[in-house]
DNA sequence: TATGGTTAGGCGAACGTTCGCCTAGATTTT
DNA sequence: AAAATCTAGGCGAACGTTCGCCTAACCATA
């Protein structure tokens, strides 16, 4: 293997000092052009790269990001890990970092974990993902002193910065689709009375019902957990409600609650779409290829790792961005089970 | 912020040479047991970590991997993505690595990333995975002498160690429970004839049906690429085959082709398993919704993450592993779409 | 001419380890 | 009793940077 290009060859070769080759390269120092030109040539010639780990340790720093998310549960795929992962390595390479990985394992002990990466010098803060009611890495991080950002709030008051996806805008602009539709009995699959996230949505729900001045029948709103299973029983006690009672378009908080109202709608002999529309969240890939198309909404995933590397990035910097959280909209994705309502 | 406690603090206190600490640590040296037990408590007391960079200065290597993987396509998830990411974390944690993400972006010059990432003393190896029909990633980084290892096997010829699942045998092992369940014809969607990973697969199916004694008709075996869609048209061609050429099972290469035969079946009046039995391959984890539930083959993601890392880590450490390479067998995972068949 | 400011670049030190050789005393061997 | 061996631990050097201060030469000003 041939040994590696230091500071010390190029400065022999240029014939300058080491220390000043360091600080021509990062332009940290004025010379005469010709000896700018010897060192530049220097360095291509032996094709010099500077050593990271030589430069992390005068400087303090490993420029090393984690990214720590929360595993998905069996028999599940998250849907967004892979392209948000794309996001954070393309956000952070731009700027100097790199991310290494970090899944939080159950049961780990997390403060001794996260204590062992940081006074280690192994990485300089951290990306959390997929936070869990009262998700106990905040306070374990804060306690150290560790930049930390988010990817999704939670419903401590502990302050840390975050950048999440705006669900009331996301429902709100799925209701007023559907009163575009001509709907106007709308319901509503909601999470559990807990969730924060299940409540933020709920509320655009009634912005936008509010919005257009329609009733909302208590009997539309339904909060419960699960996924397909949960979609199916609670659309089925829906759309058992009689006469005027019965909603025509069910919108939910996620896309397998929206499969699983699909699925008991087909039950009945309703068409989707057509005879009761539906709508999803989160617009996973993996359920394009199924029949009819879900509408749904679309976290933009890619805006929200650029925004949350470029927020790590601000702390490690010793700068704190203001405001220090960010908020984006997701996009209203229409496909065929939202669209074609024909009243009988 | 609290200034890092090193191996001089902890000497100090001690009352010992730093190196003699250093050595202590790592139990590279003999000391009477009392300046044993100083220096333990020292390190206690003060809460002594190594600091990873500097270690890393000394001994030349970063104790970082870098994984590498080929980004999905549009509209696709990578289901094993987020399980083979948290094997090779928990393997490498385990003998002292930690895992640098670095996604294959199209386009990128392969050789100058890589170098950068290796000159710069970034990483020590790297992981690969989604190898493409002659990956360019295994030539560049050969030439620049970078220790590796594939999740997958490739065309080309070049050696590099490797650890894969064994599809031959997966697929050897659908048939013959097709057989078992009174098949006698049974028909197979491959991959095109380039394919590797395809030719290996359609050898099991061989392997199965003559070690049972079966003949062939050569309609029965379908060769394309695609899909959804791929699986549902040929399974339609095969369906009108007429009388005794019609198979009553059909194996195929992946889930997702596996599903477009499922939907032919139905559609032309066909009950899965029952009348048309059909298996998949990859045990995707999103189609665990559905009905009917897909017999499949898994693979071994979690063994095949493991064993990655540790051949990678022997390479690191000099070693040799003999042999270079690995294969694992995919588990049959019998589900309804290949049970419950009755001959009319 | 002396004074002061600017400019180009040199140089010592430090970041926190690990490595290899050295030494002083204790113990064993001849 | 002298020589050889062992043992516990010390110590200088190095890994490849960055940082801050220093200096010599040049130029302009009073």
């Amino acid at each position: 293997m041939p040994k590696n290009v230091t500071l010390k060859d190029v400065a022999r070769r240029a014939g300058v000092s080491y220390q000043t080759v360091s600080k021509i390269l990062r332009n940290q120092m004025h010379v005469t052009p010709e000896v700018y030109a010897r060192v530049q040539s220097a360095v291509e010639e032996l094709g010099y790269r500077p050593n990271v780990i030589a430069r992390n340790l005068r400087t303090q720093s490993s420029h090393l990001i984690g990214y720590s998310w929360q595993p998905a549960r069996q028999n599940f795929v998250n849907p967004i890990l892979e392209q948000f992962e794309q996001s954070i390595v393309d956000a952070a390479e731009r700027l100097g970092y790199h991310i290494l990985l970090f899944p939080q394992r159950d049961g780990a002990d997390l403060s001794s974990t996260y204590e062992d990466l940081v006074h280690t010098g192994r990485v300089d803060g951290f990306i959390l993902s997929d936070l869990g009611y009262n998700d106990g890495r905040i306070p374990a991080l804060q306690r150290l002193n560790v930049p930390l950002v988010a990817f999704g709030r939670t419903e401590s008051d502990h302050a840390f910065s975050y950048v999440d996806v705006d669900g009331a805008t996301g429902i709100r602009q799925a209701v007023e689709h559907l009163i575009q539709q001509g709907h106007r009995r709308i319901a509503m699959l909601g999470w559990p009375e807990e969730s924060r996230v299940g409540a933020d949505r709920l509320e655009g729900y009634w912005q936008a019902m509010e919005g257009a001045g329609l009733d909302v029948d208590p009997a539309w709103i339904k909060r419960g957990a699960g996924e397909y299973d949960y979609g199916h029983d609670a659309a089925l006690e829906l759309l058992r409600l009689n006469g005027r009672r019965r909603p025509t378009a069910i919108v939910t908080v996620f896309d397998l609650i929206a499969l699983g109202a699909v699925g008991a709608i087909q039950e009945l002999g309703y068409v989707p779409g057509r005879d009761v529309a539906v709508t999803g969240f989160d617009d996973m890939p993996q359920l394009r290829h199924f029949h009819p198309g879900l509408t749904s909404l679309r976290q933009p995933v890619w805006e929200v790792g650029q925004q949350v590397v470029q927020f790590l990035v601000q702390l490690l910097q010793g700068n704190t961005p203001e405001p220090p959280y960010s908020l984006l909209s997701p996009e209203l994705v229409i496909r065929d089970s939202s669209q074609g309502y024909h009243p009988d």
